[in-house]
RNA sequence: GGAGAGGUGACCGAGAGGCCGAAGGUGAUCGCCUGCUAAGCGAUUGAGUGCUCAAAAAGUGCUCCGAGGGUUCGAAUCCCUCCCUCUCCGCCA
């Protein structure tokens, strides 16, 4: 959520800044009702305060013994004028709340200003391309012979867009996850399980709400929610919570299955891994003060480019083009690997800053030592997506025979250094 | 799922219709005292939002005692619904 204040005193820059990611924004209808409803407001705050003296008064009288009836007399006239008010009041605050909780977070100045998604900026491609003699198979066709990857399986117990990983694939998939989180431990997070289901305060403090309640699961029978990425629960540990100046940045970071309904994206990127309903990640979030943010963003990207090297892929580091952000974001950079069986990139980490934007809803304030609290900023990335880093792993590393070589990090997780060996 | 007990400021805890943003304590900050530390003494110490103000400071209004409704001239306090925590029972990995 934006800052009203702030939109009420730089409405020209502000809604600059928001046109860059879609033209359509205006922010005419918020500050007429912003106005609408301060007016009524200050009506409503002069009505209570006759109000409060009126109760005072009568308790004052009925202490002393006097007669009060003149005085409730007034209040109850007063209180038909209050309610009047309040409800009109209300109105407006609701309609205010509608629009302002609609709009995303402002630009960076660094964003690339597009409405086509292709105008990202690239900023630098790391790692080495495979070289091959053979023409490299997706991870689809890899595993077919082993079954290692059951997509049919997995329709069976779930419907389409779900994964069944078996055997090698299995351990490969866990042993990957394990591999990261630990890195993610020795980088300074601190290494979280949390709930996948949540309720829906904590979809709302991280933005998903009420924009978004399309994209996620909701169970039936409770007002539980499963989690879209862990960005959600780790996000939500600051809630309501005012952090010391000192203990921060605080880092922390989370493995689990992510869920998506990704409606509206059926027939598309349907082969193998890389989209389905369900996917495993580990996710990064840190909470800091507003200048140590850019900083801090840094420090999330080469910690993803660092596992992506690790594994001996081939990647690229993108900025988005404004039109491509999520609404808590003022910026998001992506890294990309290229998976050579599919012949294309596919993100594996989307890192943002999400400035206070997130701190505003769910109340994730910080205080120095004298001074008063502050909204923290947050910052979220993956570190990182094994939907997509298992595909680059395996058509990356395979080789003719249709073997694939298992990188260093994870030859201890799968207990060989060389899988998926035909026959 | 059943039965009970609770949810009050950074924390503990009183408060049982009006003078309660809330006693008392702990912690924190500042000062005094002490050779230093400890102890002692005194003062200060919640958040949000509006207005005045160029701004800061200050002043001032409103709101907030788990959430939402209701009763009442008036609710932390009474009633209803919900959420959460704890204890016991049942079920269960």
């Amino acid at each position: 959520m934006l800052d009203l204040r702030y939109l009420r005193n730089h409405p020209v820059k502000a809604e600059k800044s928001l046109q860059a990611r879609d033209p359509k924004i205006s922010l005419d209808k918020l500050l007429a009702l912003d106005s609408a409803w301060r007016g009524v407001l200050q009506r409503v705050e002069e009505l209570r305060a006759e109000r409060n003296d009126a109760g005072a008064a009568i308790a004052r009288a009925k202490k002393a013994g006097d007669d009060a009836n003149s005085a409730i007399k007034r209040m109850t006239k007063l209180k038909a004028d209050l309610q009047k008010q309040e409800e009109q009041a209300d109105e407006f605050k609701a309609r205010l709340d509608d629009v302002l909780l609609s709009l995303p977070n402002l630009a960076d100045p660094a964003v690339p200003v597009s409405q086509d998604k292709d105008d990202f900026e690239e900023l630098r491609v790391g790692g080495k391309l495979a070289n091959f003699s053979f023409e490299p198979k997706d991870h689809v066709e890899l595993t077919e012979p082993t079954g290692t990857l059951d997509f049919p399986g997995a329709a069976k117990l779930s419907g389409s867009g779900f994964a069944l990983y078996r055997g090698e694939m299995a351990l490969l998939e866990w042993g990957l996850l394990s591999w990261m989180f630990k890195e993610a431990a020795a980088a300074g997070y601190e290494p979280i399980l949390p709930p996948f289901l949540v309720n829906h305060d904590s979809l709302y403090t991280s933005s998903q709400f009420p924009k978004f309640m399309g994209d996620v699961y909701k169970l039936a029978d409770d007002d539980l929610y499963l989690i879209p990425t862990s960005e959600v629960t780790l996000v939500n540990l600051g809630r309501e919570v005012t952090f010391q100046g000192e203990d921060l940045p605080k880092r922390v970071a989370a493995v689990t299955a992510n869920f998506r309904r990704e409606a509206g994206t059926y027939g598309k990127d349907t082969r193998g891994l890389v989209r389905t309903h369900q996917f495993n990640k580990v996710e990064l979030v840190t909470f800091c003060q507003p200048e140590q943010a850019s900083g801090l963003f840094e420090e999330i990207i080469a910690h993803a480019e660092k596992i992506v090297k690790s594994l001996g892929l081939y990647y690229r580091v993108v900025r988005l083009a404004s039109c491509d952000l999520a609404q808590q974001a003022t910026m998001t950079v992506d890294i990309e690997v290229w998976c050579p069986g599919m012949k294309r990139w596919w993100e594996v980490s989307s890192v943002s800053n999400c400035s206070d934007y997130q701190a505003r809803r769910g109340g994730i304030r910080y205080k120095v030592s004298g001074g008063k609290s502050q909204l923290c900023h947050t910052l979220n990335g993956s570190g990182v997506a094994t939907s997509r880093l298992l595909p680059a792993i395996l058509e990356t590393h395979q080789q003719s025979d249709g073997s694939v070589i298992v990188p260093k990090p994870l030859q201890a997780f799968v207990g060989r250094e060389r899988i998926n060996l035909p026959g």
